[in-house]
DNA sequence: CGGCTGTATCGACAGCCGTCGATGCAAGAG
DNA sequence: CTCTTGCATCGACGGCTGTCGATACAGCCG
């Protein structure tokens, strides 16, 4: 392990968090910060669990939640789960026996705007 | 080698293509046509060099215009290329001696949207 | 034609990533 | 305390990915 989590960070330096990046050339350290988060992305399995984490009744879901519609084990579950936390996708938090799992909205926010196509998009 | 390119694909089938993937579920071909695009965006040189295309005068870039800001190699360039073209993510076109990239914003368009968190982000 | 320049493909190789079963740790129940 | 349940970590393994140098292909120039 050995690797804590990247807290939202580069919210400041490595950011050039907002404009798409189709305006102007992506930075070499923005574009490795952006990466790791995109790299989260980059998993069906980890897709599905954003998605049914953000859409889960009051916003966050418990692993037991979340092991039931895949057909991976429980140990590759906890695994993705652990990716999209380091990446600063999703916030969790135990809670007596279980452990809940809540999508950080800035962090999607940050990428949905940095994909944003010109309006006038040309061809 | 093999593999042909996804045309733009999905559009229709795989797609669900437009929704935020915080409101609903996202449905198992889906998660896997759209990891495609976001593994494509995972990778920092495919990044910069994406926006490095967007960016450039006339909306597209030439090769020639490509290889310059890199510590890589040429043939590694065109492998990215290769691979941001395959996720349906950029055109290109032969044109004389030189080879054209463009970005399509249809696809950026669809991940963004997808990304885009509810308005009130909750905690 | 022959040579030169721009780009793609090939083959190889090291490192990363997704998956598993086994196991460990935390917390509630009896 | 002991048992059970929920979740995380560990170690291993096969496959994928980024990179390179070498080479092939395409088109212009002379």
């Amino acid at each position: 392990m050995s690797n804590l989590e990247l807290p939202v960070l580069g919210q400041d330096e490595a950011a050039a968090c907002c404009s798409p990046m189709v305006r102007e050339p992506l930075g070499e350290e923005a574009a490795v910060d952006l990466a790791k988060m995109f790299k989260a992305l980059s998993d069906p399995v980890r897709l599905r669990l954003l998605s049914l984490i953000a859409s889960h009744d009051g916003g966050e879901a418990c692993v037991c939640d979340l092991t039931g519609p895949f057909d991976v084990s429980q140990p590759t579950i906890s695994h993705h789960l652990k990716v999209l936390r380091e990446a600063g996708l999703v916030g969790s938090e135990r809670r007596g026996t279980w452990v809940y799992y809540w999508v950080l909205p800035a962090a999607l926010a940050r990428l949905s705007s940095l994909l944003e196509a010109p309006a006038g998009g040309s061809r």
